[in-house]
DNA sequence: AATTGAATTCTGGTCGACCAAACTGGTCAG
DNA sequence: CTGACCAGTTTGGTCGACCAGAATTCAATT
C-alpha cells in the first residue's frame, strides 16, 4: 500500500526502516536526523538513495527539512497528515469550483459539528465558546485581530467532540483557504454581520437546539461564501462544483 | 506551502513547474513523464535534482511512478490527495487508539451523511439505495461478496451531496480501515446483523425521518466497531507492543 | 576572562559518469 | 509471410566526487 507505493528502489527499505524509527519513538520528535553519510554507513546505500530517502519522508511530512540545515524528525499526527495534503489541494483549489467544492464540505462538516455541539457540548464548552464570542466581539474594529477571534471561534466546535482529527481538518480549511479568506479585507460593518452570525450559533447551542444552530451556522456560512466568491469570480467558469463523479 | 516547506532547492523552481503543467494539462493525465534526460536539458539541472523532482511529485500524488519505467503523469483529484496521507495515517493507526479515532470521525461523518440524506436525497439516490441494500441482502452468504455490497451501500451516502470530496473520504476509510475491518466479519449470522443495520437506516432514509437515520447509522457502526475492535485488542490498549513487521 | 572573528571541519546540494533493465528495430529461421 | 531471437539504443537506478553554506573551534584581542 501506501508505504511499499509502487517503488522497487533500494530506497524504499530504508524509508520503512526510518519511518519504523520515528514512529517508535528511536528517533524521538525534534531531534535532528543523522547526517547523510552515516546514513549511507549504516544503510549500505549511496548519497543520492538516502537523500531519495529524506526527500520522500519530507514529503510525508515525518522530517522537516529546511533547505540548507539537517532535517528535523517530526513524529506524525493526524495534522502532519493533513499538511501533507496541502501542495495538492492547492492546486485541486485551482481547478474550476475548487474552493466551492471545499466550502461546501466546510459547511457540511462544521453543521454537523454544530449540531453536535448543541446536543453534547459540556459546561465548558460552552463556556470557552461564550469567551471566543466575546473576544471576537471585542475585535470588531481590528480586521486582523477580528480575523483570528472568527477562525478561534469556529476552532471551538471542532475541539468539541474531543476527537484529535477535526482541529486538524479544521487547521487544514484554515490553511487552504486563509486566502480567499484575505482576499476580501473586512470592513467594521462587514464584520458585525459576522458577528452577529456567531452570536446566533452560539445562542442556540446555548439553548440546546442543534435546528437552530446547525440553521445558525449554514446561514452564517453561506453569507460569508457569498462574499468570497466575488473576490475571485471575476468571470469564473461558471461551472458549479457538484455532480462530479 | 509544501512546497515552501522544503524549498531552498533548485529542484523546487523545476517541481512548481511541472505541477503548473500537470495541472494546466500541458501534460495530460495518463501520459508519460518526458525523459529525465530531457529535463534536464530542458531545466538545465542534473540529472539528480531532476530525479528529486520526480520524487516530490510522485510522493505528492502528482506522478505514478514504476520501478523501472516512466513516471506517468496523473492528474490530482480529491481521491489522489487522501492517497497521498495514506503513508501517515497508516502509521498513526497504529499508535495508541489510531484505529479508534479514525473510526469515531467515520461514524460522526457518516451519521451526517445519513441525516443529509433522509432531508435530501433525490429519488434516484433512495433507488440506490434500495439497490445496494438489495444486493447485500442477495450476499449474505457470500463472506467477500458481503464485504463488498456493505462498502458500497454504505458509500451512495458519500456520493449523494454532490461532492466529490465525499467518495473520496469514503475510499480513504476503506482503504485505512480495511484490514481491521476484515480481519473478522465472516459468519453469515454476523452478516445477518449487518444488514438488518443497513435495512434500519434505509428505512429511516427512504421515510425522511433524519433522527431514525442518524440513530440507525450510529447503532450499526457501534455495533461494527465493538466487533472490529475484539480484533485487535487482543492485549490491549496500553502497551504498544510491538517492533515487529 | 570574555568576546569576536577567522580557519577548519562538517554537512547538505549539485553534478557527471557508470550500470542494468526495458524498448526498438531488424534479421533469420520456420 | 510470420514470429522469435538478438543487438543496439534508450532510459531509469546507483554511485562517488566536488562545491558551497553552516556550525564549530580556537586563538588573538580587548
Amino acid at each position: 500500500m501506501a508505504d511499499a507505493t509502487i517503488s522497487g528502489r533500494a530506497a524504499d527499505a530504508v524509508v520503512e526502516e526510518i519511518e519504523r524509527e520515528i514512529v517508535s519513538g528511536d528517533l524521538a520528535s525534534g531531534r535532528l536526523l543523522p547526517p547523510e553519510r552515516d546514513l549511507v554507513a549504516r544503510f549500505g546505500i549511496s548519497r543520492a538513495a538516502v537523500r531519495e530517502v529524506i526527500v520522500t519522508l519530507t514529503n510525508k511530512g515525518l522530517l522537516e527539512s529546511k533547505p540548507r540545515h539537517r532535517p528535523v524528525v517530526r513524529k506524525p499526527g493526524f495534522d502532519t497528515a493533513f499538511s501533507a495534503l496541502g501542495g495538492i489541494v492547492t492546486h485541486l483549489l485551482k481547478q474550476d469550483g475548487g474552493v466551492k467544492t471545499l466550502f461546501d464540505v466546510r459547511i457540511f462538516l462544521e453543521a454537523a459539528l454544530v449540531r453536535h455541539a448543541a446536543l453534547s457540548a459540556r459546561k465548558e464548552d460552552i463556556a470557552a465558546l461564550r469567551a471566543a464570542l466575546e473576544r471576537n466581539r471585542a475585535a470588531i474594529e481590528d480586521p486582523v485581530l477580528f480575523d483570528n477571534t472568527d477562525v478561534a471561534f469556529h476552532a471551538v466546535f471542532y475541539t468539541i467532540p474531543g476527537n484529535p482529527v477535526f482541529p486538524a481538518v479544521h487547521q487544514a480549511f484554515v490553511h487552504w483557504l486563509y486566502d480567499h479568506w484575505q482576499s476580501m479585507r473586512r470592513s467594521p460593518e462587514q464584520n458585525l454581520v459576522y458577528h452577529a452570525g456567531h452570536r446566533d450559533i452560539f445562542e442556540a447551542v446555548r439553548d440546546r437546539d442543534p435546528e437552530a444552530a446547525e440553521q445558525a451556522l449554514s446561514a452564517h456560512l453561506s453569507e460569508a461564501w457569498a462574499t468570497v466568491k466575488e473576490t475571485f469570480e471575476d468571470g469564473a467558469t461558471g461551472g458549479d462544483t457538484n455532480r462530479g463523479a
